[in-house]
DNA sequence: ATATACTTGATAAAAATTGTCGGGTATTGC
DNA sequence: GCAATACCCGACAATTTTTATCAAGTATAT
């Protein structure tokens, strides 16, 4: 799980397209003004999102691209995933040639925190985000966790 | 809050320095052999975190690196943050030419998923990390959230 | 004291990633 | 047919990540 600007445009053109896709397709011209980025950046982070099935599109005229499940089934790990390919911070990338266990175990810990972080992202749902309050700037996602 | 290799890279020294920190200061060195991180990335990551009194240095012969704080006042987050600058994915950044309400409204809410990650990394401290079961390599955090 | 080895500290360079721009082709509604 | 749109690609600049190189400080032995 990384996560870069890449991830967080990605997020925030799903949040645009969920928003808009009442009306038929969501065109990336549309998508580009509205939140800035560039129609480019767009076609490829789409792209990604297209081989991974959260969204479909719309050829010709009147086409643009359409969220392919319901919101509350689109996650934000989902998202960042499908734009942000994996990157393995370990050194020995699942091979067993790692005979020093503690270089081993602090790998360990840290996939394992990894795993957190990426589990934690998969509670989030595009729909969370949508329906939220919108015009305050406060947290989107205040009572989503238990002890708090 | 940022994600990328080099936060990882950062919280695993500092792991390995927790973990070594009982016999005086430990060399760039050693961690850079251990966790096969080149000593010169080393090198910058343990300035910034020197910068952010995360870790004190001590020069010489039998000098190397200590940890400042207690291993369970230190967070992920700290070290992340101390490493990774934080960058603005929003177009409009803070100021007030933000005409476009739906624009504002999703930069709002990702900042407050942002925040959301940071202060989840905040509950997670280096010493829930070390004193975690070592040699098993499953989630070090699996008891951490109440309601799982 | 002085040399020497060990170590941090700082800077430069190389590699990888991110983001933009421009060109094209394919598809489809009108 | 025409125009709107997705889709694909290569080139490029900007930024970030990673490595390499050099300089400076300091304990220790001699």
């Amino acid at each position: 799980m990384r996560l870069t600007t890449k991830g967080r445009f990605a997020v925030t053109a799903m949040i645009d397209l969920a928003l808009h896709g009442d009306n038929g397709p969501v065109t990336l011209a549309g998508i580009s003004e509205r939140q800035k980025i560039s129609l480019s950046y767009l076609e490829q982070l789409f792209g990604k999102l297209r081989r991974n099935n959260l969204v479909s599109s719309v050829r010709g005229p009147g086409g643009g691209y359409r969220l392919m499940r319901p919101m509350n089934e689109v996650s934000v790990a989902d998202i960042i995933l499908a734009v942000d390919e994996p990157i393995d911070a370990t050194q020995c990338k699942g091979k067993e040639n790692c005979h020093n266990d503690q270089r081993c175990m602090t790998h360990g810990l840290w996939t394992s925190l990894n795993t957190k972080i990426r589990d934690y992202l998969t509670l989030v749902t595009l729909e969370q985000l949508v329906t939220s309050p919108k015009v305050k700037n406060v947290s989107v996602l205040q009572d989503l966790r238990a002890h708090k």
